[in-house]
DNA sequence: TCAAACCCTCACATACATGTGAAGGTCAAG
DNA sequence: CTTGACCTTCACATGTATGTGAGGGTTTGA
């Protein structure tokens, strides 16, 4: 297919295609007149892309760790250099403090939602209970 | 403490703690002279705060999700209206489709690396074993 | 008193992911 | 043959997190 195609099956600028290939992620072959033309796989791939660069993971980085999200479980001997292996091992546990941190502040964040969800509950009974007037502001606290 | 002290007790150059500042995501106290002075709960802030940049939030949703983090559990009333808390959820569900892509990133790595680092083990016991000569390019599917 | 080591603000510079648009080539349909 | 919808490259613009440095005030200690 061509990159309009491309753009719209993956939400993703065509300016952006472009740059993805000029940083290595992807590599489109060329029709005759110099249009590219990427293959069915293609389309994943930009996902891919885009779900670890959403996840704040620089192209560098992408560019690594892609060749080993690939279908096909394909191993390149090539990479297994001692300081490929040790990157790839260096970024495996920068992948695990950032799931980490972003787990802890997701549950923090899901525990005060909850918290304020349950507290503005209690002020709507308590409202329906009579309480009248405008509340001033509030605060509480959970141990 | 002033800005030095705090730049080496969490890593984090005197120019970023300035930005921070400037980003509301920390508000230092000024001494008579106009120096910065910071308490000491302010170190755990700006890790926490690095962690989250570092994981890809920009400063404005740090500056959201940071008054839910903090330890006394504090719910302030005056932020629950519908549209911080729609807000919020929005943000809760990024992170965990951040949290979930990641680390689908870093099973993914991890399978790569261990089928690498076994299949090195077993190529070195061929080698031991007597196979000789400069091995070809070779490759590996693992299904 | 002088120097070193702090601090201040301001401002310009950079890397990265992205947008936008110009100038022009290709191709299919009318 | 022209028009419109594609495609190309090139280049400048933007927002965000950072670095760097100038110009200048403050504090501390020899």
């Amino acid at each position: 297919m061509r990159i309009g195609e491309l753009s719209e099956r993956t939400g993703t600028s065509r300016r952006l295609l472009r740059y993805y290939e000029e940083q290595g992620l992807i590599v489109p072959g060329r029709a005759p007149n110099g249009y590219r033309e990427y293959g069915e796989e293609v389309v994943d791939r930009v996902l891919q892309i885009r779900a670890l660069l959403d996840a704040g993971l620089p192209t560098r980085i992408v560019r690594q760790i892609l060749p080993c999200l690939g279908k096909p479980r394909t191993i390149h001997f090539s990479d297994a250099t001692p300081e490929t292996i040790a990157t790839l091992e260096q970024e495996r546990e920068r992948l695990t403090r950032r799931v980490d941190c972003l787990t802890r502040s997701r549950d923090a964040l899901a525990d005060y939602l909850d918290a304020l969800l349950g507290a503005r509950r209690s002020a709507a009974q308590e409202e329906a209970a009579g309480s009248s007037g405008a509340a001033p502001a509030r605060e509480a606290h959970r141990g």
